[in-house]
RNA sequence: GGCGGCAUGGCCAAAUGGUAAGGCAGUGGCUUGCAAAGCCAUGUAUUCCCGGUUCGAUUCCGGGUGCCGCCUCCA
């Protein structure tokens, strides 16, 4: 069975054949570290890993780079209002970052160059270009010459000429010296606003532009030529083609040969936007007291390439989904019956939800083949057949399942408090007694303690709420 | 204005040229002292509208409507 994406290079969907047998290079772009991430920023992290999972699970070998935009406009600016300095402003942000991925358990990435870090291998890149002749410099800034690259638009479909004669009408001609408005800058030379942030090299004193730090990173860590380039869907153009431009210019060879783009999230049917106030970062939703499992659940169970909307009805509902499978976990703990193994059972789940990801990751398809096996079993707890051996395969499987998704997290056994068990065992004598009146009364105290009691036939089970 | 994406039952969301998974919520039942959890059953789904191709379209084509994205630095 052959892994397929969606390519937005070719437009259709291409079987993943890797460079390197058995080896995948994957770059995605990263955060700009001036503020803490939103869930739009998240949900295209969140798919990211689902890729890179999902291909480890299928015995690759994936060397995940993501790198970490750490100089650039708005953290300048940023530093020039607050005073605060560039390394102490994206250090604190960096670290936000590295914990939200921790929150929502996303792997970090295997390399997270920063741009501040790489300006040596910046500066070679530029010089490179400039050598190849497809840069001019006007007042110390160095530009890429889009006139220079043969193959530009490949990738968004844009027809360059059109682009010029739209970019004519919209670029105000003061604000840039370049000979073509679809020019880029890829070094930025120095003005009083910088501040103290720049970097005296042989191509002047200045900074890198934006677009020639993922050039340059994914090149350093992954090669001249690599497998995956992932990102927001926003960043088609112009980030990504203008990734193409130059590093094709500056090595001939072909850069990146499958792109994979990220819809956009939409909270509550609209946009998100800072004008709505509906623009949530990961620390909004845990305030109000979401759980960051449930969370994840809401912003990737939605195919990539679809927009997603955010909702917070949604997000309840992908708790309670959450909760239907930590139940399951729960019950197969408990399992005492004897019958099959559920050795096949778990095999045809697992080989659905494989497949299912293998067709562009397609991850509702993998749920309902994990819900369609989380009910058949709950059939079999019911009806006393699934003894030890078969709760320990589905809860292997389940163990199997969430090293991909990340979605059925191990339920840890709740330490339950002695005072709650106290309470427990009077309600069980008081049940004897067929005292019920007394029995639902504790059971009311220990829900508004947090916690849930639920009879078996086994005994009593209490978890928090 | 140019280019592109999306539109499936109350909500979320798959799939397919042959009449539509799964989850959440609701309702009825089994079970339970009562609950909870679980299981079973249940939703006329005209698959946005109008045409076309086809024996047959939700799926392909054209038009329309609505929402979203990009058009120089926004995931």
């Amino acid at each position: 069975m052959s892994i397929v994406f969606y390519n937005t290079l070719t437009k259709r969907k291409d079987e993943f054949v890797p460079l390197a047998a058995g080896k995948a290079g994957i770059y995605t772009c990263g955060p700009t570290v001036y503020n803490y991430a939103h869930i739009g920023n998240l949900r295209t992290f969140l798919f990211e890993d689902l890729l890179r999972r999902h291909l480890e699970y299928r015995g690759y070998a994936v060397t995940h780079v993501m790198n970490l935009t750490d100089v650039e406009d708005k953290i300048i600016r940023t530093c020039r209002e607050t005073g605060e300095s560039l390394e102490s402003l994206t250090g604190r942000f960096a670290q936000a970052f590295l914990d939200d991925l921790d929150t929502l358990r996303i792997l970090r990435p295997h390399v997270m160059p920063r741009a501040t870090e790489t300006i040596p291998d910046i500066v070679e890149f530029i010089k490179t270009l400039r050598e190849r002749g497809h840069t001019y410099e006007v007042d110390g800034s160095i530009y890429f010459r889009l006139a220079s690259f043969g193959n530009y638009g490949k990738l968004s479909g844009f027809d360059i000429d059109a682009l010029k004669a739209n970019a004519d009408g919209r670029i105000d001609s003061d604000e840039y010296e370049t000979e073509d408005a679809r020019d880029f800058a890829l070094w930025k030379a120095w003005d009083e606003d910088d501040g103290d942030v720049y970097w005296d090299t042989e191509l002047g004193k200045g900074r890198p532009g934006w677009h020639i730090e993922c050039s340059c990173m994914s090149r350093k860590h992954l090669g001249d030529s690599f497998d995956i380039h992932c990102g927001g869907v926003d960043l088609v153009f112009p980030h990504h083609e203008n990734e193409i431009a130059q590093s094709e210019a500056a090595t001939g060879k072909p850069f990146v040969n499958y792109w994979l783009h990220a819809g956009h999230l939409q909270v509550e049917g609209r946009k998100m936007a800072k004008s709505y106030g509906n623009t949530y970062t990961l620390r909004d939703l845990l305030d109000k007291g979401y759980d960051p499992a449930a969370i994840r659940w809401a912003l990737s169970t939605t195919h990539y390439r679809e927009p997603s909307n955010f909702t917070f009805n949604g997000l309840e509902a992908a708790a309670q989904s959450m909760r239907r499978i930590q139940d399951f976990r729960l019950r197969l703990l408990g399992a005492d019956g004897d019958g099959s193994d559920l050795a096949a059972e778990a095999a045809a789940c697992e080989k659905a939800f494989g497949e299912a990801l293998d067709d562009d990751l397609n991850i509702s398809a993998a749920l309902a083949a994990v819900f369609e096996f989380v009910r058949e079993t709950n059939k079999r707890i019911d009806d006393g057949c699934l003894g030890a051996p078969g709760a320990a395969n589905a809860l292997a499987l389940l163990d199997r399942l969430d090293a991909v998704c990340a979605l059925f997290p191990p339920k840890e056994a709740d330490a339950v408090p002695q005072d709650v068990l106290d309470l427990l065992n009077e309600r069980q004598r008081v049940r004897r007694e067929k005292n019920f009146a007394r029995a639902d009364e504790i059971r009311d105290t220990l829900k508004a303690m947090g916690w849930v009691v639920e009879d078996t036939p086994d005994g009593p089970r209490v978890k928090t709420a």
